[in-house]
DNA sequence: TTGGAATGTCAACAACACTGACATAAACTG
DNA sequence: CAGTTTATGTCAGTGTTGTTGACATTCCAA
């Protein structure tokens, strides 16, 4: 591959912004942003034990109280072992109850219990700290972007799963 | 803490975007773009048997060719033992060569081999590919507002980091 | 009633991070 | 020159998070 610009010789705009040097810097905003990004709750979880996992799960079930395993293990794109061995230890430690379903009894429902709910407010307190600073630098035109172009970068199904945690 | 707005009364614009469900939302879209993000270069790596911190080592040896052990070690925010584990096998695959500094002996300058050039060629334009499909579907305010955004979410090292790179 | 779906569990394993301890060589400092 | 600091590498141990594979249970649905 040709290093310079990329495509296939758009006119216009496109190749004052797609050359590779631009695109390398996109990835490496990312890289180091999601860095920024986990810092503040992956501080707070290492003091309890806990890891990322545990945050995302918290976060979903806090998201979409009653939601299923099955339902949660894809939207976070893991292994139900390895989804189940945090429920385990939150289900375990108080933080997350389990019902099972009354419609469909092999179902079981995910909810925080108030000590759950405490921990997911402090973790999003954090997150949400960071992210509202730097909305608050950046200005609302660039959210509006910033979200455009993470938007375009999901995959088709992570998309999906976005839009509907949306509604 | 209460739901709804944030801030503490700004007045005009901030009320209109700085909501809690509008942060959450970017919350939510960082999580899933960064799954979109690594997962074209995950697949190739897998076939491998490499994994992400691999990547993240190729990446930055092939963007500042020579660099020593420890810049690298500081750009990635890793530990040495860490890092070292992952030296060692693209060192032994051939991927990478070490040589021992001139002027200062101690240090070892990392370059990649036309076969480590190869694969992070590879690597990268698969990135670059889902990266500049997601910049033509955003347009280039978009670009500029994604960039922006996360600029203002990184660490002050990693600003400087990433700053440091773009020279 | 049988098949399959949803869930959960156990075991083994790998990647990648961590800490702590220690070794070596080179460079710096007084 | 002696002592300290710096840069690097290595060994051992540990933890989180992910993976596969195998298997049991429950229960809906054809």
């Amino acid at each position: 591959m040709p290093e310079g610009r990329t495509g296939q010789g758009y006119g216009g705009e496109s190749l004052l912004f797609l050359t590779d040097e631009q695109l390398r810097q996109g990835i490496e905003a990312m890289f180091f942003a999601y860095r920024g990004f986990t810092a503040d709750p992956d501080r707070i979880l290492a003091e309890l034990s806990y890891g990322r996992a545990h945050h995302r799960a918290i976060h979903f079930i806090n998201r979409s109280p009653g939601t299923t395993v099955n339902n949660l293990l894809s939207i976070l794109g893991v292994t139900k072992q390895s989804l189940n061995r945090v429920l385990r230890t939150l289900i375990g430690d108080g933080l997350v109850i389990s019902k099972v379903g009354e419609l469909d009894k092999r179902e079981r429902h995910l909810y925080l219990t108030d000590q759950g709910a405490a921990l997911e407010a402090t973790l999003s307190d954090a997150q949400r700290a960071r992210m509202r600073a730097a909305y608050k630098d950046a200005g609302p035109e660039a959210v509006q972007g910033f979200k455009k172009v993470l938007e375009a970068m999901m995959d088709a199904d992570m998309r999906r799963a976005y839009a509907k945690l949306r509604d």
